[in-house]
DNA sequence: GGTACACTTGAGCGGTTGCTCAAGTGTCAT
DNA sequence: ATGACACTTGAGCAACCGCTCAAGTGTACC
């Protein structure tokens, strides 16, 4: 995965939204939240996270990624083709891909040509491909 | 992951909506995707991918499960009040996580023990969690 | 210029989702 | 038995998402 600038100057991925009082005067098992007070996801951590899972949580990106994983380059109308998905929907796609850095576009003429960049994100996907072949199997 | 039963018999994991007949006679490249022809995801097989990474793909899910990444055990009114979710919310992600063999559940009186069982996907959520902490940071 | 082409984009819609609220279940203490 | 407690569940609703459809942009060829 490339980085990818955020306007959020600085962000806490951990934090609590409790401090330990509540939890002595609570139900529940205070020696057993303690260690984790503070370690877990903050809520704009969490934001981010969910988000990057999101990208790979609809099956027409899922093909799309897959597809740009086995290949090098694959112009719209191949995509289209081989997943046998309108020209629209795609690009919507694909444009949604790009926006968060997990394709990126090269323009040959009236061409556009999208590649899968980050060898992390394709094993990833290839990963998750394999996962479901066992699943199903 | 622990594999799970699904009520398929046989699915195809990889399979191309087309055939290559429809390459030569279309405007694109058929030496690009004669290779991919057939090893692309099948409609079927990004549904399974999908909706595995859709379990990740929410905020409250993936705090849920990140927080079971760091502890053992942990109950539901435990989780309600380290995360500030309300236990009724909690538990609706809870029996969500639980139909999937995300998360395993042990009774004990009147209280329910949460539990992340699979290496793999702890592995993964704190993968997530430290990718999200470099995009923020 | 004019047309065809490859792709992009905005509007809008049907389906999904995660929550709240209220009611329900099963356990424990008195 | 009665009440408190820990959790579960169903209904319903606001927000979100991915698609289609129609229109728009920019390039290539005549």
């Amino acid at each position: 995965m490339a980085k990818r600038k955020v306007r959020r100057p600085v962000a806490q991925i951990y934090g609590s939204a409790i401090n330990l009082e509540g939890c002595e005067v609570a139900c529940l098992h205070p020696e057993a939240i303690r260690p984790v007070l503070g370690r877990s996801l903050s809520r704009d951590g969490s934001v981010t996270v969910a988000a990057f899972f999101g990208v790979l949580a609809d099956p027409s990106r899922a093909r799309i990624l897959h597809l740009l994983a086995i290949t090098d380059d694959l112009c719209v109308c191949d995509i289209a083709l081989v997943l046998g998905m309108s020209v629209s929907a795609l690009s919507h796609q694909l444009r949604f891909l790009r926006e968060r850095g997990f394709v990126t576009r090269r323009k040959v003429g009236r061409m556009a040509y999208y590649r899968l960049d980050d060898d992390h994100l394709r094993r990833l996907v290839l990963d998750g491909a394999a996962h479901a072949a066992e699943v199903v199997a």
